[in-house]
DNA sequence: CACGCTAAAATTGTCGACAATATACGCCTA
DNA sequence: TAGGCGTATATTGTCGACAATTTTAGCGTG
């Protein structure tokens, strides 16, 4: 059982390579969600044969970004109010959980890390303030600290390697340019504070409020959108 | 989104077949636990080439029966008493919730199935007292509905295809067939009857009691046989 | 014109061989 | 004899081609 997982590690192989292409294209739409996926076009497209393709094709469905038919073929996964609710529902969950066992489990050095990160985080936000997309990062960047602070591997597996990228593709392909950003410093703030007193149940209870609140705040994203 | 998962769907590939009997194998002890996987040899076991083979590894993976690192090849995971300790705090928490969902939105026909169920047990285990093997399927396949029940395809995909085969791995390894049999169904019997009374907060807590009961057994059982 | 059947095309699953990498062995040196 | 280096061996990663299955297109029939 080692703590630090594939996902942070950094491309050894051809299918490794290809994974992380392909992700990052269905994540931002560059692949549409819901179209159908070919082993021959993206073998030709990303210049390898379709051994490393299937491989990486393997690891997609891990992490929902496509759903596989036996001799029917792959297609990318298709965005829903319900797939988010389910989503979500799992994410306040699991991380309420990792709150409550980082609480016991991470260093004061770790803690002081990522409260470090929060106050760039606080600085560079200021700076430009409501471009998105470095908030999103380094809202994930923020639960990341966390997820890996339980220290429980399962759970790192789960939320970091299977879910993150799925909610990653909600967010970018949503929006997700709210009135949250400046709100969610403030809890990630209460969060990491209730960690350091070493209350893993106030702690539980705040990150299921945060998901919470981002999850409604998505929602409402995806109503004026239009389903 | 659908919620029929893989598990339940018979093998049509030969990945799908190879990967079952390697399963099987692996949970059972058939190929002990922390051993290195040849794959020239497990092809040749099986009778057949190693692009399935490899396909069937990377599901194992997904499961967490064996571990690869890039270029070095794969070995079956080692049980540990963390490793153990981590697995039921999930349990516990994703089990605790799906028990709460399926309060929701289990139907009174699937209800009333579970309860047939646990009638057909209590029979049957009067009969063969003690037999743990048909406990032990029992219990699992009380599990599997209520998580069914929950309705959430990403919880029932992370408990029954990514955890569960690692649970049986340790209760078949660690022996499993101590004094609880028989308190295990009253407790299905409470779980089912909250979740009848569509009361998940009480069903959420009743499953959590019951998985730490389940995993305070298991490491009784780890403490005799010593670690 | 719609429906079902048949045949052709395309796609996925599997195979055996080659290339790249890691492991194991023997040798040399201190 | 212990330790490090270089080669030999074995294993994993990748490739191109074939087999099996599904999808598509065309045809005939009601």
């Amino acid at each position: 059982m080692h703590l630090s997982h594939p996902a942070l590690r950094q491309p050894v192989t051809a299918a490794d390579r290809v994974l992380q292409e392909i992700q990052r294209a269905i994540v931002e739409g560059d692949i549409a969600a819901g179209s159908k996926i070919s082993e021959p076009e993206l073998a030709r497209r990303f210049d390898l044969s379709r051994a490393p393709l299937r491989e990486a094709l393997a690891r997609l469905e891990r992490c929902h970004l496509i759903e596989r038919i036996p001799n029917a073929g792959a297609r990318v996964v298709k965005l829903s109010t319900t797939g988010l609710l389910a989503l979500y529902q799992l994410r306040e969950n699991l991380e309420g959980l990792a709150c409550k066992l980082a609480a016991e489990h991470m260093t004061d050095a770790e803690i002081t890390e990522v409260r470090q990160l929060l106050d760039q985080h606080l600085a560079s936000q200021r700076v430009r303030e409501g471009e998105s997309y470095y908030q999103e990062a380094g809202d994930l960047d923020f639960h990341y600290r966390v997820i890996l602070g339980s220290k429980n591997s399962y759970l790192i597996n789960i939320l970091c390697d299977e879910l993150y990228y799925l909610v990653r593709m909600y967010r970018v392909q949503l929006g997700m340019n709210g009135p949250r950003v400046s709100r969610a410093f403030d809890e990630h703030k209460a969060i990491i504070n209730a960690i350091a007193n070493r209350d893993g149940e106030l702690a539980d209870l705040l990150m299921r409020r945060h998901i919470a609140a981002s999850r409604r705040n998505i929602e409402l994203q995806l109503e004026q959108t239009g389903t």
